[in-house]
DNA sequence: GCCAAGAGTTGCGGTCAGTGCAAAACCAGG
DNA sequence: CCTGGTTTTGCACTGACCGCAACTCTTGGC
């Protein structure tokens, strides 16, 4: 057998996968749940190893049981430990901004931060309108998610490539051209302080972004607001500033010193 | 040594019992993590083997690492993994109703869960007053926490006795004296609807709370409000009407289907 | 800038906990 | 009561984890 390397912390890894299935795709379908053996199948592992850590992980409250189905989803415990998060902080302290901004466009308004390539959201705030699809928890890859460029506003150049080339494939006039579109934008962002992102593929809409700064003046999150219908460019230019005046004062409050214009202070709505 | 039982998912433990000491308090002060050792003293373990434990939690994304000060905190996985969470649901539809709440008063309201004997508190909104101790992914004891009386609402007399006596030590009479108040006000709350609770122990403010019911007609939670200085009681029970209102709301957004009164459907501000 | 103390990581063998198979128990419907 | 499926349990084997100790990296004092 080819694949064997002695793998360290193979029992986590193990739970890892099974949480991991358990998630889902968040969709409601599986609200109720998978059995022990469609998990197993899932993860080509053996029943009695999924049963016997099923089991393990329930004692932790890390997944429960409903108890009439005999399914398994996961548990109150992750929401508990979520809670304790950096995240958390962020997302408790962002809340009030976004859903400012969320109620002045009638758009929907998010909080996302890096992870690796990928665009995680951390709290979507939705509009009046009917239905909203749940992003939280949820990771896109950066070149999709309106809140990327933001987010790689003041990284180097050559970080970016390299971060793009793990995304994009490589060799493709469109995957250069995409790259210096890229650069471009995130000059953009640096002197006017808030990005726009056309429509870029399939699932995600067009957004205006701007980047989130922490005590030390990092860029660690960005909001961004949706936009569904292509409105006029300047009005994309006004809620711009806006949201980028509200990425400041959200900086403001989580510790970011500099206030370039320190004008009254804006308590969120 | 007496306490060997031939502990199985040994692996799993240690790694819940890191997370756990990651988690802290919630206080600020921990928010920059902590190191190697220190956890290692604190759970009574080798320092290696946290080391290499954190090393794989944090390959998986439960932990990460302060790139700066080498310190590790709870990481970005939990977040997503508890936003699939029954339990996020849950948060995502009570959030507008509760916020709603804490407007119409100005106090702090809660969304709580029980979890054993103890009562969760999956969202905290607060008020416009300056502080608020954030309570999310805290767990205290049903007899401490307002709520309680509205989540044992419809258990049978014997199983909340029962549940009581894991709580309150057995045999004093202010227990007994305790049991019989209790089930009187479980009696009210199916009655009236809602909760009223004194202030019962140094650390719980008094509160009004109500049940909240799933698309089974189970009280599968709770909402309440804080209530800092003590009020009349006739104000008390304005606020338990409007509580137990709100809360007939939020069950019906759960698909709750016996609205008594179905009047006009009142879309959460 | 150097040195020392502390913090964190790595190597290594013995041991025990997790794996996998198969059989038993369980559950839901007919 | 039997039959299909699903979940749990018994048990022997093996390789992953534990703990010790040596090593390296980081930090702070002088």
């Amino acid at each position: 057998m080819s694949d064997k390397p002695p793998a360290p912390s193979a029992g986590l890894r193990r739970d890892m996968d099974i949480l991991e299935v358990l998630a889902g795709h968040g969709d409601d379908r599986d609200a109720d749940g998978f059995g022990v053996s469609w998990i197993a199948e899932r993860l080509g592992r053996e029943k009695s190893q999924i049963s016997r850590a099923l089991r393990a992980l329930e004692l932790e409250g890390m997944v429960e049981r409903d108890p009439v189905t005999r399914r398994y989803r996961l548990g109150w415990r992750l929401f508990a430990l979520a809670a304790r998060t950096q995240q958390a902080r962020l997302v408790r302290v962002a809340a009030p901004y976004l859903r400012r901004l969320a109620g002045a466009f009638d758009e929907d308004a998010y909080l996302c931060v890096l992870r690796g390539n990928q665009v995680l959201t951390l709290l979507s705030v939705p509009s009046s309108r009917a239905y909203h699809r749940v992003w939280e928890g949820i990771s896109v890859p950066v070149i999709m998610a309106a809140a990327g460029r933001s987010l790689l506003a003041e990284w180097d150049e050559e970080r970016v490539r390299a971060l793009l080339r793990t995304v994009l494939p490589s060799g493709l006039d469109s995957a250069v051209a995409s790259e210096d579109d890229w650069l471009a934008d995130l000059a953009h962002v640096r002197s006017a302080g808030y990005a726009v992102s056309d429509v870029e593929l399939e699932d995600s809409a067009a957004g205006v972004s701007a980047p989130v700064r922490d005590h030390r003046g990092l860029i660690t999150a960005a909001i961004s607001v949706s936009v569904i219908r292509a409105p006029a460019p300047e009005r994309l230019h006004e809620m711009g500033a806006v949201v980028a005046e509200v990425a400041r004062e959200l900086s403001a409050a989580l510790g970011y010193p500099a206030t370039p214009a320190a004008g009254t202070w804006k308590s969120p709505a």
